[in-house]
DNA sequence: GTGAAAGCGCTAACAC
DNA sequence: GTGTTAGCGCTTTCAC
């Protein structure tokens, strides 16, 4: 793009070297001397050479480029991933490519297997698709989840189960005696919650009440979760993810339930729509920014260590109390 | 990434080819005789073949890659852009790179430049830096603009204008007389929204309050406006974007005040954000979408035609009446 | 319609 | 430390 289009070698002419004396000052500048490194230095600034990012990357076999897939860039969830992992991979001065699979798994792995060609390694943050094609991406090149696990895999994802029990003894501290969980299980996205669910209730002494759904993790559903809680005999709700929480919030709301007096409501997920409502929501916070600062070092670590065994990053979740939880009746 | 690297060469070699053939078949296929096509084809899906596109870009310098700056990721409105730029970018098979520029000038100026030197052209959506700075750019290589205009760049954005005109009639109609706009003068990103504000509070005969201000576009920001709103005289409320609509909303709440019942409020910009809110908002759609495929489109047309005139796309938005306004007291 | 050949701008041995 | 040289995999004249 640039209008002077300067290569090495004009630098090296200008600054009166050989052209590999000026690649090395870009790419191992330890290796050269001194004096000579600063005076191409400053015949490129002269210059305004940029270095030619293609030729680099065919010359020696790396794009420096990440590939980032993400399954809705519009979910907060998401876009806090993206910006972390966008942040982390400039700051390791890689590009980063970003596709949006659109929740749809068979053009997730197709996505997948194309921008593999054309970067070092793919970030797959909550993968729709199923595990053995992440599994099989993995194969055949440099992968790295993020806010999922797969055996086998890099993954950095949050302490869910920890998180389940910092969320219950909060509300059993207050008093609730009786919950509503409203989870993903029509999407069946959020496997294995269940369990850790259940134990935390148990736990703390808390009954859990788990006929009310099957739920998406969306909006709507989060209205129509909120409709059958008043009868559910529980004062709490915890919904899996913000979407939700809106939804029950909301659907409360309309049935002139008051939050939190009469029913208490914690959510899972906390970006700033947790604040940006009214009351302002209690929520286990998932440190998304870490996700994927973690996810980009697992990614990198496995572009040069391709056969090293997988690592499994496990990240603590915090409980930020706000105004939605407080003492039932 | 692929475990096995095949080259054009390879391809050539299976089919029975010379290597140019391979490449005319994937980069200008009817000048390729049908059979050949196909068995070339054949030998490359046998072979797992993947053009490598460093080798593309440096031979024909052309990256197909272009380069998105937005302030904000994690903000649904530029999500949305992403979101509609990701979908427009894959369907021309250009890949896109991404970066925040996290509300920085000076950084986003930087993020640019460097952005500039290993994409075919950018995408500025909703850019910070001064139009001097956006100038400059796009003198050195394509800009095209996402939401904002500046003279002599090809930029594509909502006619606010006409969207202020559809609010007001509609306010009017229901028999608001006295409204307030918090908009975002405190940051000074809605330049020239208070004449088109005026005018159309004029042509409808309604009271504009100006005075309330000056406010961001936080969500605080919005709370403390609400602070403001019952003593100001006025009955509805304006929001320059979600963010605040959503602060007024709340803060409304917090006072005990009903919406739509004493206050009727209405955001411009609609995400899912104007829906997932109890009432649901009324809003003025801001056609993201498109603004991102013609932003898009406007930067493919100037990286063909450098030196054509710049073009200006304004697209039409619409109010989407919901839950949040009504009659008057 | 197809092939031969000369690069695109950089990196990485290998010599000096 | 620095220079020489041979590619990296593709595109694109130019012949045939």
């Amino acid at each position: 793009v640039n209008v002077a289009v300067a290569t090495m070698a004009d630098v090296a002419r200008e600054a009166g070297v050989s052209q590999s004396t000026v690649s090395r000052v870009f790419s191992l500048p330890e290796t050269v001397r001194a004096d000579t490194r600063l005076r191409v230095l400053e015949a490129a600034r002269r210059l305004e050479f940029t270095p030619n990012r293609a030729a680099s990357a065919l010359a020696r076999g790396r794009t420096r480029t990440l590939g980032l897939l993400v399954p809705d860039v519009v979910n907060p969830y998401y876009a806090e991933i993206i910006k972390a992992v966008q942040r982390r991979t400039r700051a390791k001065s890689q590009a980063l490519f970003l596709a949006d699979t659109g929740d749809d798994p068979e053009d997730g792995f197709e996505l997948a297997q194309a921008m593999a060609g054309q970067t070092d390694g793919l970030l797959l943050a909550g993968p729709r698709m199923a595990d053995a094609m992440v599994r099989e991406l993995a194969q055949a090149g440099p992968v790295a989840l993020i806010g999922a696990r797969v055996d086998g895999v890099d993954s950095a994802y949050a302490d869910l189960a920890t998180g389940m029990r910092h969320v219950l003894r909060h509300l059993a501290a207050l008093g609730h005696a009786k919950v509503v969980y409203v989870d993903g299980t029509l999407a069946a996205r959020t496997p294995g919650h269940r369990q850790p669910m259940r134990d935390a209730c148990e736990e703390y002494g808390v009954e859990l009440v788990e006929q009310l759904g099957p739920f998406a993790l969306t909006f709507d559903d989060g209205v129509a979760a909120a409709d059958l809680v008043p009868t559910s005999g529980a004062t709490a709700v915890i919904a899996h993810n913000e979407m939700v929480a809106l939804g029950v919030a909301g659907g409360l709301a309309r049935q002139g339930r008051s939050v939190p007096g009469e029913f208490s409501l914690v959510t899972v997920d906390d970006t700033f729509m947790a604040r940006a409502t009214y009351p302002a929501l209690t929520a286990l916070h998932i440190p998304l920014d870490v996700m994927g600062a973690r996810g980009v070092d697992l990614l990198l670590h496995r572009i040069e260590a391709a056969e090293s065994e997988a690592r499994h990053v496990t990240l603590p979740t915090s409980l930020v109390v706000r105004a939605s939880t407080g003492a039932p009746h």
